[in-house]
DNA sequence: AGAATAAAAGACCTTTTTATCTTTTAATGC
DNA sequence: GCATTAAAAGATAAAAAGGTCTTTTATTCT
């Protein structure tokens, strides 16, 4: 479904979003650390979640990586896109070129059905929501 | 979800279901063409699901791939785990390396369902079943 | 201003996936 | 037996994904 790039993303941001504040910034070594991932890898990860204003970072002492109150308010879904391009959720299962209602693969139908419930949870939540929920429920990232 | 690899076994079995029989073999230009997957790729792919015996074939003229009935009797699923390997329906959607009912990821729920949708499809139908369907329904493979 | 810090950017490198081409092996029909 | 056919196997190549390292730029603090 997701590249790893993408699951590091994704994972980085709920981070975030737990652990960062407008005055207390992340490290990429504190985030690769926590996350268990690559720490150059991530970064890379980061800038292009940075360069898109789906994180925030300033650079130079005490600076890092951050959530904004706007970036809390937008959705994983956003990440996803930006990571693995916005044919994720849209290309077909068996990768036929067209696959649709009228014309459809064997599996659309249940693709599409379990691709929605996805969205529901990355789309229908604001990183916000989504950060305090793994907080309630200990959820892990 | 599924590599490009799986995506061709699937497709490819299904033909074969559709248009072959142990009296009507096919080759892979055929095969191949059909479908407009690369040839040489394919006939790789094949190869691996005729050594794991869940596609039949012979060589030499009038030689080429079919499905036997006990072929036509088992399931997408092994084809699938074949190309992509048993993992492909057990791992996190996240990477998590542990992600279980007790310790989810935050989408761990969502990807069960999704999973299990798919599996339904691919598992609860033979792929005798799938192919009388994709026949009846015209829907495209 | 200068030192220190941390992200941004760029250049590489490695591995995996996807794809192609050639040679070998097995089967068929004459 | 020989020519032909088609899969099997092997070698190689191209592209994409994943990962590392170095240099540059911006910021802060003294």
């Amino acid at each position: 479904m997701f590249s790893k790039s993408c699951k590091y993303a994704m994972r980085a941001v709920l981070f975030l979003a737990l652990n960062s504040s407008p005055k207390k910034k992340l490290g990429v070594n504190q985030i690769a650390e926590e996350l268990d991932v690559p720490k150059h890898f991530l970064a890379k990860i980061l800038q292009q979640l940075s360069r898109n204003l789906l994180i925030s970072s300033t650079k130079g002492p005490s600076g890092g990586f951050f959530l904004s109150e706007e970036n809390l308010n937008t959705s994983l879904r956003k990440v996803v896109e930006t990571i693995d391009g916005p044919e994720v959720f849209n290309s077909c299962i068996l990768g036929l070129p067209v696959c649709s209602f009228e014309n459809p693969c064997p599996l659309h139908f249940k693709a599409i059905e379990y691709r929605n419930g996805l969205l529901e949870v990355i789309e229908g939540n604001s990183i916000k929501e989504l950060a305090i929920r793994v907080k309630e429920k200990k959820l892990t990232i």
